[in-house]
DNA sequence: AAGTGGGCCTGAGAGC
DNA sequence: TGCTCTCAGGCCCACT
């Protein structure tokens, strides 16, 4: 599942193969993902040069020519595949939309279970709903003082608001259960009971996980592979995640992992712990 | 009005 | 072995 440093990681592979590309020939195999692709969708990029990428939460911009955006979302099982010059395109039973570059470079958006986005939007893509009520990046300027402050008037887990975008973006399960383990947080607390100096290590913990995961190219869970089909290495270090039954990692707990469901979604978390 | 839970969707894995 | 069933969860939205 795509979180943050996945989605990083992605958009570094695309970069990479495919900025000042233009596009000069594309298919859309599937319109029907959660929201529909435009059907004008090849036409208006039909031409257009990759100029910019970007990344906010777990979206991908791609700045098409001067005045189109395509944004692009995983969903849950989205992936990108990149073929460059030289290796030939192998289709897979999902690849909604293929692109082809002017270059002979190729590439596919994939998505089994259609939980992603595909679409087009202007220079004011930021002021989309999803975007303008969006948190702050943690892995930019982003404090303590800045959680506690958005955390003190809710009374929701502190686990539901760590996934909530407008609170932080780009977090995802796996993630807020790890960080709220290294916190020693337990997930179930309510975000108005978290202090200020447990806001300041929610942070330092968010921000050092999400950096380590970037640098072994993010979590390989059954969905995710890089832009060029090969694995990330962080999910090896998962403490809690998955884990359930399993004995807790900190040497002197015998305690072991449990899994609860919170707001629909599994947590994952050690109860000596974390408190 | 903030918080919760259903729906979307397919493939993997469990269980019989 | 092969089938059926359950579960995974990011995001949106309806409901309370």
């Amino acid at each position: 599942m795509p979180e943050l440093p996945e989605v990083e990681t992605i958009k570094r592979g695309m970069a990479a193969a495919l900025l000042g590309k233009s596009i000069s020939n594309m298919r859309v195999n599937r319109y029907d993902l959660r929201i529909p692709i435009p059907q004008d969708f090849a036409k208006r990029l039909m031409g257009k040069t990759i100029t910019k990428l970007e990344r906010r939460g777990k979206y991908i911009i791609m700045h098409m020519g001067a005045d189109i955006v395509a944004i692009l979302h995983m969903g849950m099982s989205g992936r990108i595949n990149i073929f460059p010059v030289g290796i030939e395109y192998a289709a897979q039973k999902h690849d909604h939309v293929v692109f082809n570059m002017d270059d002979g470079t190729c590439f596919a958006y994939e998505d089994p279970r259609r939980f992603g986005m595909l679409y087009l939007a202007d220079k004011d893509w930021r002021k989309a709903k999803r975007f303008a009520f969006m948190g702050v990046e943690p892995l930019d300027d982003w404090s303590g003082a800045d959680l506690f402050e958005s955390l003190k008037n809710k009374k929701a887990s502190i686990k539901s608001a760590l996934l909530d975008q407008r609170v932080v973006a780009g977090l995802g399960n796996i993630y807020v259960c790890e960080a709220l383990f290294r916190a020693y947080i337990n997930p179930t607390r309510r975000s108005n009971s978290i202090t200020k100096e447990e806001a300041g290590k929610l942070v330092k913990h968010v921000r050092d996980i999400l950096e380590e995961s970037i640098k072994s190219g993010g979590s390989t869970l059954k969905d995710y592979k890089h832009t060029d089909g090969s694995l990330g290495y962080f999910q090896h270090g998962f403490a809690v995640y998955d884990r359930a039954g399993k004995s807790c990692p900190n040497k002197d707990c015998a305690s072991n992992i449990l899994r609860i469901v919170q707001a629909g979604r599994s947590t994952f978390y050690c109860s000596s712990c974390q408190k």
